[in-house]
DNA sequence: AAAATTTAAGATAAAATTATCTTCATAATT
DNA sequence: AATTATGAAGATAATTTTATCTTAAATTTT
């Protein structure tokens, strides 16, 4: 359903929601640290999601990546979006060419439903929402 | 979330419980035409599920891919758990190491109920009983 | 017994995804 | 201006998934 990119993603920007501020930058290395998944790699990720203006950056001595209460406003499945595309969401879960209720695959009604809520949770709830249920505890990027 | 093996074997599989029989048995290249997926791997996946007992085959001239009645009776998710094994229907969909409850990632409320009804249905409804729906027109195996 | 047809098995190849490395540009500090 | 720390960009590599091909074994028909 989600690339292993998205995932990633999602983790390390939900991290810097949480940590992070244009006081207090954030390297690749410290986030994958943190969080525990491939620090180049993500640093790739975190290159595109710039690119995207979906986080920031600033290069150089001091520099870092970080999130800016702008940043922090937006739904979390722009970062999907960037990466995977929203398409992920629309596709017929065994393969067909088109997933629709007029043309339903074996399982379609069992899964097109949570396709929708998914699609969303994604959109309605910010980056910042999301991050304050992991500040609460109530909700895990890491274990 | 399933592999397209798994997508290809599930299309196959309930194709074969709908045309099928002893006495009426068929070759990768045809089910591969009528499902419109390609033909080779097709059969790399007909031979595992045959070896898993989930279908039956008979070679030589003659032969081909069919379905026992006793085949039909089993619920789909054995091919799937053949094929991806189950533990697909278990992992945090955002890739931390367990899924659970009692430590949630953001999106596993959203998330967790429907991987829990999709593999209930998967378990609770037959080859037999999907493959009707699609006889019946009310669901699809190809488009 | 020979020929024809079909699955089984294993090797190989292509493509996509995931991961890493190397070099360059930029910005702050000294 | 030189040094140092950092992200940007692009090349490369490893892995996994998807796809194909080739040969062998089995079964029926002739
Ligand atoms: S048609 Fe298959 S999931 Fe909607
Ligand atoms: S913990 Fe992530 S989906 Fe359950």
């Amino acid at each position: 359903m989600l690339s292993k990119s998205s995932k990633y993603a999602i983790r390390a920007v939900l991290y810097l929601a949480l940590h992070s501020s244009v006081e207090k930058k954030y390297s690749p290395i410290e986030i994958a640290d943190a969080i525990d998944i491939p620090a180049p790699f993500l640093a790739k990720i975190l290159q595109s999601l710039t690119k995207d203006d979906i986080i920031s950056s600033i290069r150089g001595r001091n520099g870092g990546f970080y999130l800016t209460k702008k940043n922090k406003k937006n739904p979390l499945i722009l970062v999907v979006n960037s990466i995977d595309g929203l398409h992920k969401f629309h596709e017929c879960l065994l393969g067909l060419p088109v997933c629709s209720d007029e043309n339903p695959c074996p399982i379609h009604h069992a899964v097109s439903p949570f396709k929708k809520q998914l699609e969303a949770e994604l959109s309605n709830k910010s980056i910042d929402t999301l991050s304050k249920e992991v500040s609460e505890g109530k909700t895990h990027i890491f274990l």
